[in-house]
DNA sequence: AGTGGCTCCTGGCGGC
DNA sequence: TGCCGCCAGGAGCCAC
């Protein structure tokens, strides 16, 4: 599942190519994906350079300029399968939209569930676009005090919380999980009940955790590669995540999951206690079996996409 | 307002 | 062997 991790690992490769480049056309084979019809879109977008490539939270923003001055925003997110590739072999399901640069560079978005989704906006609305998401955890604006701030008082499990893109912005399942390793605290504990040194240890655990996640181009677990057609190797290093039943790196205990807002939790049950609370609607699962094998399920060689179109 | 739960969507997999 | 139903999850929406 792309996180802030594997977005920024996506802005960073298109960062090598598009900049400079001239949207030419662009074609869209599932019309659900965009927020505007394909012509209208296409409007919006053909003749203007590529400007720059922005991140916010998991959506990946693409600023476009001339020859209009007031420019065009093109928002992107990859939700739970969506991939952007630079003109890949050809496949059984054709993209859900593909951007083609002059010169000659295509850029095909790829999405087996169908949940990613594409905006063009005008710069003006991007405030508006983004108003509710939270800080981005590498900004100033994410410190210790926001955080404790953001927890006090709040019923709902600490899972459920940095699940939540209004409070902190770009963290989701996988990433979730292990910081809440990193910092020793249990998923399941109710988020207004950690306390000043555990807020501080859960800030920085996530930061560590979402590096650790950027530093290894990302987790390829269900299907994530980047524009080039290379795999992450985040999952290598999991400590918690799919890792049901298996030890713990630290102490050997059984890894245990639970569910907690819906999403499959992940916790070594000795490292991270339940001190402090438990939030009341957390409901044991079934395992899911052992880790890896949702690894085989669903993720795909790495292509030989070119690398530049 | 805060919180939980349902929905979308698809391919893989277990069970019968 | 083949079919059916369950499962995973980001985020929007709705109900309480």
């Amino acid at each position: 599942m792309p996180e802030l991790p594997e977005v920024e690992v996506v802005r960073r490769r298109l960062l090598t190519c598009l900049p400079g480049l001239v949207v030419r056309d662009v074609r869209v084979h599932d019309a659900t994906v965009c927020d505007l019809p394909e012509d209208e879109l296409r409007r919006t977008i053909a003749g203007r350079r590529v400007l720059g490539l922005r991140r916010r939270g998991k959506y990946l923003m693409i600023d476009l300029g001339e020859p209009v001055a007031a420019g065009r925003l093109l928002v992107v997110h990859l939700r739970m399968t969506g991939q952007l590739l630079f003109r890949p072999e050809p496949r059984g399901r054709p993209a859900r939209f593909v951007i083609t640069f002059d010169p000659s560079t295509e850029l095909h978005f790829y999405d087996m569930r169908r949940f990613g989704r594409l905006w063009s906006l005008d710069p003006r609305d991007e405030e508006a676009f983004f108003a509710a998401l939270g800080p981005e955890p590498f900004s100033a604006a994410f410190d210790v005090a926001y955080l404790r701030r953001a927890l006090a008082e709040r019923r709902a499990p600490l899972k459920a919380f940095l699940l939540d893109q209004r409070r902190i912005a770009g963290v989701g399942n996988i990433y979730a999980d292990e910081a809440l390793f990193r910092a020793r605290l249990n998923p399941l504990r109710a988020a207004g009940t950690v306390g000043p040194r555990e807020a501080q240890r859960l800030h920085a655990a996530l930061l560590e955790t979402l590096q650790a996640g950027i530093d290894h181009e990302g987790s390829s677990i269900e299907s994530f590669i980047d524009p080039a057609g290379r795999r992450g190797s985040f999952q290598e290093i999991l400590n918690v995540y799919q890792r049901t039943g298996e030890p713990c790196r630290v102490c050997g205990t059984a890894i245990e999951r639970v569910v907690v807002g819906g999403r499959g939790t992940h916790y070594c049950p000795r490292c991270q206690p339940r001190r402090g609370g438990i939030a009341p609607t957390a409901r044991r699962a079934r395992p899911t079996g052992p880790a890896g094998k949702r690894d085989a399920r669903g993720a795909p060689p790495a292509t030989r996409g070119a690398e530049c179109g």
